[in-house]
DNA sequence: CATCGACGAGACTTTAGCGTCTCATTCAGG
DNA sequence: CCTGAATGAGACGCTAAAGTCTCGTCGATG
């Protein structure tokens, strides 16, 4: 039962922090159909639910990122797989909107760069396989994929896409953009 | 001196809360040089403040958009300049982040939610000139020039890209995306 | 010089939410 | 049936921050 309890919590905290960013352990717990006592009998403190809700996030996208590296055969499949899983995984992500708390957790702040480095490393090697443009800066191309997956998930989350076309739509607009005047005229020969 | 102070706390906060989204009423004031007092003279309560707020940052939008209006001779033109200016603007949005709140505020989002099905009818027009391509719904595209002016906000804010570079790269990706498969072969005829 | 409005400083009250603690209840295993 | 662990309910104290109020100062204006 503790375990299922923390669980219920967590995923609680996850829902109701991305609905609302500055909910109370309150709310957070009637979501969790828990007492708030119950609440700090599993966590430490408001702090250490964000922390272990990161801690989380950060977990199943390093998961993604591990079987992304497993199955694919070259660098892009693989940015693709870990973009597609990170957008499936969206729900995990949207709390963080609300999380400015955890820039004071070194933990959290070191996996965070340490997986936007790794996206990084990722990137350059894509770049090298002839995928991404010359002339983008990494940064960029960087920042792109992060706001792209953030587009993503919000439109699943406000039902305006669902989770399949969104991952297929991500990754068409890293691949070709928005626009016609490239990638369809190769595909459509117009 | 009156507006000169008024404008001296909405430019403090603006700045201050797109660092802490958190941040009091307090470092907001020592953040303008200005009593704490005299935030509640210029504004009735935080809310008005955050209110008042999101009121310039929708009223620098829709300047933005007739400017673009007047000036662009095309629809895909003026979804360049309406673009480009908002992430030029971007100090101004980056408070959004923190300002949940806002949701309360029927005027806030009445307005938000007008700016959005603006731009929804401005990818349309530019859909029937041709630029967008037409397998992609409305909404996706939307969401993905929100989601790439947010990700230059946060390039620039970061110091990771210039202002003028950042909004080339916005629009070019928006374009032709990120990679090579199309757009380059166009122009560099590979 | 007198006046008046804007301001800074800071005391004060109130409220929301965090974190602690206690106690009764429930439920599973022996 | 007995025991102990996990829980729900809720009281309690504490703090940060919002919002109100007063008073003394400064500076522009007549």
């Amino acid at each position: 039962m503790a375990l299922a309890t923390r669980e219920r919590i967590l995923e609680a905290a996850g829902g109701t922090l991305s609905r609302n960013p500055n909910a109370s352990l309150d709310q957070i717990a009637v979501e969790a159909r828990v007492g708030r006592a119950t609440v700090f009998r599993h966590f430490e403190s408001r702090a250490g639910l964000l922390k272990a809700l990161a801690g989380r996030a950060i977990a199943e996208t390093d998961r993604a990122t591990r079987l992304a590296a497993a199955d694919a055969r070259t660098a892009t499949d693989a940015l693709r797989l870990i973009t597609q899983a990170v957008v499936g995984a969206g729900e995990s992500f949207r709390f963080l909107d609300s999380a400015a708390e955890l820039y004071d957790e070194p933990e959290i702040v070191e996996a965070y760069q340490r997986q936007m480095s790794e996206l990084a490393d990722l990137v350059e090697a894509t770049r090298r396989e002839g995928f991404i443009r010359p002339d983008l800066p990494t940064a960029w191309v960087v920042a792109s994929i992060d706001g792209l997956i953030w587009a993503a998930c919000r439109a699943v989350g406000d039902g305006e896409l669902g989770v399949v076309q969104a991952q297929d739509l991500v990754w068409e607009t890293i691949a070709d953009g928005l626009s016609t005047e490239g990638a369809r005229e190769d595909r459509d020969a117009e």
